[in-house]
RNA sequence: GGGCGGUUAGCUCAGCUGGUAGAGCGCUGCCCUUACAAGGCAGAUGCCACAAGUUCAAGUCUUGUACCGCCCA
């Protein structure tokens, strides 16, 4: 007996034993010139700032569990690794940093600023890495990238310059999201909106020249300053006499136009609207359209500028509430009502974002929209297919995306103005001349790159481009992009657009969208709320494994996911389950590999059906990676281990292992179906996996996540060999029923009689009484067609046959009877349902042939087994009553 | 306001192209059977949200209603 498997299985030591060796022996960085179908997928880069959480767990697993599938497949498979720059967390992180110090960014200055934020990567930036790697995840470390590496930064140059060029990327002033913490423009998608308590005010507009006034409302008073029209709707008749003449803001006495316009609301407020074109984006879009003034009243810090008459340099908070104070003195305040509405929060810092208007470099997607819509389906699924009308409707209403940013981390825009002249240059390289005036007083623009801008070219940019490199022709476009559904826009789409653009290709082929992780409630995870689960905590807790199980078994597409510690713990039963069916299999195995046997001809039942449920767990296993059925994967094989390979089939073979007729075959079984297992489970489950692998005689010291998938087998599926097996195994169960309803202990051996349906189920019995005897603890059994039970007796009926276990003296008699009348219940209920169908006319010529057969066929074994379970219960009636044996 | 998803056992959720309702956890009873008590065996629990329609047949398809959640405006 050889156990080379201790008897607990230790997570811990086993994980680091095989990160260790996966790093070091570069098991998963692949050769673009070795053979194969390319398969690659690019992580999405996590941020340096950032630490480990549920979300990339979920993400990260799924992925590995992909690349590790298709490399058992054969697959050529790359997965690149990397991390974001994160420009706005990861400035703000530094800057908290040197707070401590007492230190400003401007205090330090440009350049310094940045040293020390490279440094806090040099020291921090590893961490997620390391994370990464604890959750098994099959990266190729050597291709490890970067968005501010040299190479990343020389594609995201040549991609602004080219774009520039064409026109795509251009500067102006408009109005954009501006966070006044952050002190930057955000991208539309940077805000987040939440419904908040506010009011909305009822404003009196005096008109001019009249003694008419009109009445707006507004939830944001403190912009009345900025007023530069009054908006009605045209068709409004409260307000048609009125446009076309002069109103009054209050306080500030400016004269300004009362326009109208379709966009108005005339439902909302009083249906009226004051137009603040500098401070509102809609405002913004009316101010272009009627040719408006524009009025600049609230600065990047939120202080009331000049252009706010008494209130300059009030905040905009202050501003507010002196403003209602004194339009109100006025007495032109005429109410004030609560109301929900939606603000707007910058991502990062959650401060209320200000709309702003300034001078920001755009990218125009809205030219370059169409063509990414046009990729899906045409050259990308995407799964699930639900988000589909998501991505067209954001496609559809897409603004040009605001890529400029105030802050010092990240790609700094490659364009120069000329003091001298003016002139602007953008290059790749950094000029030092004026091509129009000669000089060399030359000043680059001080703004940064949205960081999605360099994630936008992620899947080219990590594989070398512009470079024309090798790992570029073979893998690119990449084979699918896991994420979560909450950077549909942020990243996949721009993804899409870019690689169009440049590649000239689609980034990847699939794109399949997972959920978000919530907590038990369903609600979202977060560090202000408390309910965040820890990855790493529950790594060192459950062991990977069992995490990455979790995750798996719950990724049903579409569908969020709810996690608690207990799901997870729930399934480390299963890690150890596997863990100690290997052991088992290895105590009985010896020293050495069985040696093989035709595993297309075994003879034992036990072997037939083991080899044959196998067989249809490959295939589904199988066709579960290929429709990113995640769930199904897990699923399957806890079904497979743990029901049938743990719950029967390690219980069918004991009684061979001890019988020199069966012992070859059955080792060799053992051996072959656990071994296919491990292989099958290691995607999901690779650490417990690889320990028992290199365990196993024959196979010492070998690295599963080098183990190709294993061979079919379809002359092992045999249907009819399965049925005899579930045949045997359901009058064990019947046994076993007796027993427990009847409260006799399960080792008490008792004696089992069984008179067959048929020559054929006496065969089948006769040939299985060793199973049958050692599984349902008989003290002996008797088959044949001459056998009738005894008066005193429980009795069941499985497929016809009878089964019958005499009882002797002290057991529950009354107990049986109800037993009996319960079972008989249900099989009458059963068998009204199918007359019902087969009484039905309509069904019996409308169904199809092959339905009808099986509800009569149906019908038929209901029958019989009501009848002889009636005839067993006439003979135990009679036995209770003459008190007979 | 627009879009999407959900409503199935006490809880969390599977149920593909319609054809006898499933799993895990929890619960009840009996068991330390030499891989595993992180275990074994057996058991109970469901008008599959509601209403109508299509169909021989609906958890599954169609429409509507209610409630819950998310995204966008």
């Amino acid at each position: 007996m050889s156990d080379t498997l201790p008897k607990g299985y230790e997570p811990a030591d086993v994980e680091a034993k095989w990160r260790e060796r996966w790093r070091n022996d570069k098991t998963f960085t692949p050769d673009p010139d070795k053979g194969g179908d390319p398969y690659c997928i690019v992580i999405p880069p996590p941020n340096v700032t950032g630490a480990l959480h549920i979300g990339h767990a979920l993400n990260l697993t799924l992925i590995d569990t992909l690349c590790r599938h298709y490399r058992q497949k054969g697959k050529n498979v790359l997965w690149i690794p990397g991390t974001d720059h994160a420009g706005i967390a990861t400035q703000n992180v530094v800057e908290k940093m040197i707070a401590r110090e007492g230190l400003r960014r401007q205090d330090l200055g440009r350049e310094k600023f940045i040293e020390r934020v490279w440094q806090w990567r040099e020291e921090y930036g590893n961490r997620i890495l390391n994370q990464i790697e604890s959750l098994g995840c099959s990266v190729d470390w050597t291709r490890l990238r970067f968005t501010l590496d040299e190479g990343l930064s020389k594609a995201v140059r040549k991609v602004f310059v080219q774009l520039y060029k064409e026109g795509l990327i251009y500067r102006g002033k408009y109005i954009i999201n501006w966070c006044s913490r952050c002190h930057t423009a955000l991208a539309d998608d940077e805000v987040e909106h939440s419904d908040e308590k506010g009011h909305l005010w009822k404003v009196r507009y005096h008109i001019k020249d009249s003694d008419e006034s009109i009445v707006i409302a507004t939830t944001r008073p403190e912009t009345i300053p900025g007023d530069t029209a009054i908006c009605v709707h045209p068709e409004d008749e409260r307000y048609t006499h009125l446009v076309g003449k002069t109103a009054i803001v209050p306080v500030l006495n400016r004269e300004v136009p009362i326009i109208a316009d379709k966009y108005v609301d005339r439902e909302f407020g009083t249906g009226a609207l004051k137009v603040t074109p500098c401070h509102d984006h809609n405002d913004w879009a009316l101010g272009k359209t009627h040719n408006l003034v524009f009025l600049q009243v609230i600065d990047e810090d939120g202080i009331m500028t000049s252009e706010a008459g008494k209130y300059a340099g009030m905040s905009k908070q202050d501003c507010r509430k002196a403003i209602v104070a004194d339009i109100e003195a006025m007495g032109d305040l005429l109410g004030v009502e609560d109301l929900n509405h939606s603000v707007g929060h910058c991502y990062r810092c959650h401060t209320v974002v200000e709309p702003h208007v300034s001078r920001q470099w755009f990218v125009a997607t809205t030219k370059m929209a169409p063509r990414a819509r046009q990729a899906i389906p045409a050259d990308i699924s995407l799964l699930p297919e639900t988000w589909l009308k998501t991505y067209y409707h954001w496609l559809d209403n897409i603004r040009d995306w605001c890529i400029s940013r105030q802050i010092w981390w990240g790609h700094r825009i490659p364009a120069w103005t000329c003091a001298a002249c003016d002139h602007v240059i953008v290059s790749e390289e950094d000029p030092t001349v004026c091509p129009e005036c000669g000089s060399h007083d030359l000043h680059q623009d001080e703004d940064v790159l949205d960081t999605w801008f360099s994630s936008a070219l992620w899947p080219f940019s990590t594989l070398g481009w512009p470079e024309k490199t090798a790992d570029l022709a073979r893998w690119y476009p990449t084979s699918v992009l896991v994420t979560g559904f909450d950077i549909l826009f942020f990243w996949v789409a721009r993804m899409i657009i870019m690689g169009q653009h440049f590649m000239g290709e689609v980034p990847f082929r699939t794109v399949y969208l997972h959920a978000l992780v919530r907590d038990a409630q369903g609600k979202k995870m977060s560090k202000s709320t408390g309910n965040v689960i820890d990855p790493l905590k529950m790594i060192t807790t459950y062991g990977c494994d069992a995490l990455r199980f979790t995750l798996t078994a719950f990724a049903a597409m579409g569908r969020d996911i709810k996690l608690s510690e207990e799901r997870i713990e729930g399934y480390r039963h299963f890690v150890n389950k596997l863990w100690n069916a290997a052991r088992f299999t290895l105590m009985n195995l010896g020293e050495t590999a069985p040696a093989p046997v035709d595993l297309t001809a075994v003879k034992g039942l036990n072997n037939r059906w083991i080899l044959h449920r196998l067989e249809l767990l490959k295939q589904d296993m199988d066709k579960a990676f290929d429709e990113y059925r995640f769930n199904d994967v897990a699923q399957g094989g806890y079904k497979f281990l743990w029901g049938e390979f743990c719950d029967w089939y390690l219980e069918l073979v004991k009684p061979d292992m001890a019988n020199e007729e069966m012992r070859a075959e059955s080792a060799c079984v053992l051996y072959t179906v656990l071994k296919e297992l491990l292989i099958l489970l290691h995607p999901v489950m690779p650490f417990v996996t690889a320990e028992i692998w290199q365990a196993l005689p024959g196979h010492e010291g070998e690295d599963l996540a080098t183990i190709a998938w294993p061979e079919e087998r379809p002359a092992c599926i045999r249907n009819d060999d399965a049925a005899r097996m579930e045949f045997i195994q359901s009058v064990i169960v019947a046994v076993r029923t007796i027993k427990a309803e009847l409260d006799i202990a399960p080792s008490h051996r008792v004696v089992l009689k069984l008179h067959p349906a048929d020559a054929g189920q006496e065969e089948l019995l006769l040939a299985n009484e060793g199973t049958i005897r050692t599984l349902a603890r008989l003290e002996s059994m008797e088959v044949g067609l001459g056998v009738h039970a005894p008066k005193a007796s429980a009795s069941s009926v499985v497929q016809g046959c009878e089964i019958i276990v005499p009882l002797k003296g002290n057991v529950d008699l009354q107990g049986e009877l109800a037993r009996l009348a319960k079972e008989m219940g249900k099989l009458t209920d059963a068998l009204a349902v199918v007359d019902k169908k087969l009484a039905n006319e309509s069904f019996v010529s409308r169904a199809k042939p092959e339905i009808v057969q099986r509800e009569r066929d149906r019908a038929a074994e209901l029958k019989d087994n009501l009848s002889k379970l009636e005839v067993l219960k006439q003979r135990f009636t009679e036995a209770l009553e003459s008190g007979e044996d």
